[in-house]
RNA sequence: GCGCCUGUAGCUCAGCGGAUAGAGCACUAGCCUCCGGAGCUAGGGGCCACAGGUUCAAAUCCUGUCAGGCGCACCA
């Protein structure tokens, strides 16, 4: 993404402004005893009538300042000076809301706001530059990726993209598991098959990969060395077996992460960490300071002096590291690197690690905040309304690029990012394969081809799609439109608390709720004249709803108001692209 | 046994201190001669697991109980 821009609430601003001054020249004028001014923050109400914003300081100071919240309310009331230019109406309501809702010229500059802004609309400066890294997807080059590293690789992406977004200086990395136990199992695993398909005994390892990907690697190992390998020494043999084999998983991987549609920065491989002694470096570093001991044969990580439950072994007795030593040099790595943040996005089944890496990073002297560990929990396949069984150990599941050929890298990702991550997925092949509405990501890209489509129809008929700013945005009255204004003014609040959080599902929710918006407009309201040849008699075609039948009858399309409206769509159609945009997914003219 | 997470509409889930708790699916009843029906409208449906507490205000915070998931390796 990168650029510049950085797009503002216009009317979250204004308003925030406006209570503060009120609190503040209360205060002045000793009407208030408060010393440092709340945080005022703004609610949405729940009820049109409410207004546009609520907000609940009045009830919140209520017992501090001595006095029933809405004498409270009623002072602060007082005290807006700006009211008549910002708001249409302030009211307090029941205990002590302050309901506001503001002028409508005020709504419209938000659109000229996009307008200015444009890919740039939604932008902060959070981040003001800090460099983060996150770390995702990050499986063993051992086989296929799975559909759970899938939702990894999704909510990752998401997640530093949301983070660019608000300015973060953000790197993307996975972390190859090239070394230890489970590689060596791939390579004995693939020479017993290769030993197998040459009419040789093997015994197959009881742990070893069963899948039967595992035979195709050994059938390519053959076509490249041939049957070399059935006389050399079988310890040779499996060193180069594993290494053929991790070469070409890990290159599937690559593509089949390419095929979904994410890219890295950088790989980063756990074997360079022990053959540039990076590991045995951190280890002694650690070793100076105290942090480890022997005890048992075998080399203890002193975890527990940083709030982990117990110390941790990072050197077995028979003298192998464990992954936790290695993991201990990755991140001292990261971190000597001068991240500012690092977020790790694991598997929710290793959540029991965050506090021996949060250690870590504490042993080297940094705050644990430092480290973001975000759980993806387990995704269930459902087809037919039944759920698709998946055995790992039997080497009988659905890979990521199965899912993604069938359903589409879109769909895909737009049903990984549909639910908190750290809340199990149902993922539904059968719906995310749908072409219509019940299908939220065709709900959502729809939105924004039908107004693509608008845009062609406009064209045919020589009618100009304006800018916000060569529209007479002031013939926009109706409630409907408001309520799209409305909408796209959250947005860049939408962003941010979705980056802050890392929880990219709250855009996804907001993308299906702007459509819902979309679609509804749309068929309640035109946009351009009938078609003269076209008009039927009574003007009132399929819509047989009868309130929006009545909006139709009443609406007189002019020209202006055409353009108004072609402006407004412009506009909606820009932030979802956007948001779609973030998420990873494309925005489509046509589908 | 200990720790973490989760219990919200029939199902899948949002909401995580504020006013009559929301969405999608499913269900019921409607809607295609006009800008893409890949869409829209209306309706029923809830002691927000349970019990205490904190608060002017609790689905939301605290404590306990019950239920489910996941961890508790010198495996990754």
């Amino acid at each position: 993404m990168g650029e510049s821009g950085v797009s503002r609430d216009i009317v979250q601003e204004k308003v925030i402004d406006a209570l503060q001054d009120a609190l503040q020249q209360a205060k002045r004028r000793g009407q208030l005893k408060i010393e440092a001014l709340p945080s005022v923050t703004l609610d949405q109400p729940k009820r049109p009538e409410w207004g546009d914003f609520a907000n609940t300081v009045a009830m919140t100071l209520a017992s501090s300042e001595q006095r029933a919240p809405h004498d409270v309310a009623q002072i602060i009331l007082e005290n807006m000076a700006q009211r008549e230019a910002i708001f249409d109406r302030v009211e307090i309501a029941r205990p002590g809301f302050l309901n506001m809702t503001v002028k409508r010229d005020l709504w419209l500059q938000v659109l000229s706001e996009i307008e200015a802004q444009g890919e740039a609309y939604g932008r902060a400066d959070l981040g003001k530059g800090r460099r983060v890294l996150i770390e995702y997807v990050s499986a063993n080059p051992t086989g296929p990726l799975h559909v759970g590293h899938g939702r990894g690789a999704a909510v990752g992406q998401a997640m530093a993209r949301l983070l660019a977004a608000v300015g973060f200086d953000v790197v993307q990395e996975y972390y190859v598991n090239d070394a230890g136990r489970q590689m060596k199992l791939l390579g004995t695993s693939v020479y017993a098959r290769y030993l197998e398909q040459n009419g040789r005994a093997a015994t197959f390892p009881e742990e070893g990969y069963h899948g039967a990907y595992i035979a195709a690697v050994a059938a390519h190992v053959q076509e490249r060395v041939g049957t070399t390998l059935l006389d050399a020494p079988p310890e040779q043999a499996e060193q180069r077996c594993r290494d053929l084999a991790q070469e070409e998983l890990l290159g599937l991987i690559r593509k089949d992460l390419q095929a979904f549609g994410i890219e890295f920065d950088a790989w980063f491989s756990e074997a360079s960490l022990m053959s540039s002694g990076a590991v045995r470096q951190v280890l002694d570093d650690l070793t100076q300071r105290g942090l480890l001991f022997e005890q048992d044969g075998a080399l203890w990580f002193r975890s527990s002096s940083f709030g982990d439950e117990k110390d941790r072994v990072v050197r077995k007795q028979e003298g192998d590291y464990t992954y936790l030593a290695s993991d201990i040099a990755y991140h001292r790595d990261k971190l000597m690197r001068g991240y500012d943040l690092l977020i790790d996005v694991w598997g929710a089944d290793h959540h029991g690690y965050i506090p021996r890496m949060e250690a870590v990073v504490q042993a080297f002297g940094y705050p644990k905040d430092r480290l973001r560990v975000v759980l993806v929990q387990m995704v269930s396949l459902m087809r037919a309304g039944q759920k698709v069984e998946m055995s790992k150990r039997a080497g009988e599941f659905i890979t990521l690029r199965e899912v993604v050929d069938e359903v589409g890298a879109d769909a895909a990702k737009f049903f990984f990012l549909m639910r908190r991550s750290d809340t199990h997925l149902d993922f539904d092949l059968d719906l995310a394969k749908q072409r219509s509405a019940d299908n939220p990501v065709y709900y959502v890209q729809y939105a924004h081809a039908r107004i693509a489509s608008l845009y062609r129809v406009a064209e045919a008929r020589g009618i100009r799609v304006p800018k916000p700013s060569e529209a007479d945005l002031s013939l926009l009255t109706d409630a409907d439109e408001f309520g799209l204004i409305r909408k796209l003014a959250a947005y860049p609040s939408v962003v941010r608390a979705s980056a802050e959080a890392l929880e990219p599902h709250r855009l996804t929710f907001y993308l299906q709720e702007l459509a819902g918006l979309l679609h509804t407009f749309y068929y309640k309201h035109r946009i351009m004249p009938p078609a003269v040849e076209a008009e039927a008699p009574d003007g009132q075609g399929f819509v047989t709803d009868a309130a929006a039948l009545s909006v139709r009858q009443r609406e007189e399309m002019t020209p202006g108001l055409t353009a108004a409206r072609l402006a407004l769509m412009r506009e909606v159609q820009q932030v979802l692209r956007n948001g779609l945009a973030l998420l990873g997914l494309s925005a489509p003219d046509r589908m």
